[in-house]
DNA sequence: TCATTTATGCGTATATTTTACACAAATGTA
DNA sequence: TACATTTGTGTAAAATATACGCATAAATGA
């Protein structure tokens, strides 16, 4: 094949993690280099002999130490000048991660790798905004009707932890018992013996996401499906 | 940038048309070249100065003259060997076409274009199969939550024909009355005064999807539904 | 130790939405 | 003119979503 193409393929990530009950966002900053000094998403080039998956996980793993509990194609971004050095096109993910799970490997290598509060993102480089915008989007619209939020969560974890995550991603308030009842109803959440007990306040009992179940129920045509005017 | 990188950037198209109550694929069979008699999806090379949405548009105008009523961007496949000439990725769409609004320009140039029934496709190139499969989970998921269904009727068109698409394309029966009065009450359908009359049976009133109205109220929260067991 | 504060856990009544279902009207055809 | 064919319409029952109040279990501090 002789095509005379000049388009290089890189990936990128949007990577949201949840804690202090806010939404954040993993970023990078390489120290070195020409896009010194701007905040970016974690990605890079793709080599000729890794999928798009395989080049994201990677890039993850080396800029920021994660692995993704969740990953997932987002959207393809190939505006001609998205990068002024050269055509590149944009494979964008996004992944869920629980930040607590990891310590971030910030200062090693060029790269310093933080986790922003979704409201306070610096300047980014590139088109970069607008993949967090069109991550979010689709992370908005996805945990309404796929059991993915727990993917953000410890895997023991109380109620109030799921009803504050869905609020905070939502941005709008979910009334605590029609939350409660609705989630239970579907028949995924397993109940432990745990309780968690953070200062005052009745102790709340710890639920596990069963996802063996869910799939069971999947396969029975069951479909999660969350939806609160 | 010195990237060393062995990867082309293609762009495909599945597009979905609507006649005779069945809903069609279009495809395209190179007369020479190495894929010779293999059918396989519209696309191509990206140029280096152009987007990935313009070069679908190109593509799809060159080998098959028909212009696209809606276009979306699906997923971009990217298995290593998915091409075995090359390591291509393909950043794939949708479109949503009239078939009657075109006559294809099969037998010109080198290629050859057909409408395929969905049902009996033939053998293709490439991942092309996959791109279908993921094409049609996309267009039944999306016809459920945005009015892009009429992409595919005549501007003019009676009831019985869009009960008909939705049929066809999620392949179950939907209560006529029911699904009648689901779509008037959103008001996004503005009542004609023709009629249409085919052959025996009462004479069925036409009307057309009014996007001023769909957009207006799309702007005061309203969200298009459908969604029948 | 007892009243107060804070957060969890549960039930019920009402409104809204979805589903199921049958027959009359308007045309073409034999 | 009887019959076949397709369009057009209403209502009752069931399921689901929403709104809302109070008891329970712990920590805190007077």
């Amino acid at each position: 094949m002789k095509i005379h193409q000049n388009i290089k393929v890189a990936v990128d990530a949007v990577v949201f993690g949840y804690s202090d009950n806010k939404l954040k966002i993993l970023l990078i900053q390489q120290k070195f280099g020409s896009t010194t000094n701007k905040w970016a998403l974690p990605g890079g080039f793709v080599k000729d002999a890794e999928t798009l998956e395989q080049a994201v996980i990677r890039e993850l793993n080396e800029e920021t130490g994660v692995k993704a509990n969740y990953l997932e194609q987002l959207y393809t971004f190939g505006a001609i000048n998205r990068d002024e050095r050269a055509r590149v096109i944009a494979v964008s993910y996004i992944a869920l991660i629980n930040p607590k799970n990891y310590s971030l490997k910030a200062d090693t290598d060029a790269i310093d790798a933080k986790w922003f509060d979704i409201n306070d993102i610096p300047k980014l480089a590139f088109d970069h905004k607008d993949i967090i915008t069109k991550g979010l989007e689709r992370l908005k619209a996805k945990i309404n009707y796929q059991p993915i939020g727990f993917e953000l969560l410890n895997s023991k974890f109380p109620f109030s932890d799921l009803e504050n995550l869905y609020q905070t991603i939502l941005s709008k308030k979910i009334d605590r018992r029609n939350f409660r009842k609705k989630l239970l109803s579907f028949e995924i959440l397993q109940e432990t013996t745990e309780f968690q007990n953070i200062g005052s306040g009745r102790p709340a009992k710890l639920y596990k996401f069963n996802n063996k179940k869910y799939r069971e129920l999947e396969q029975n045509g069951f479909h999660f499906e969350i939806k609160f005017a």
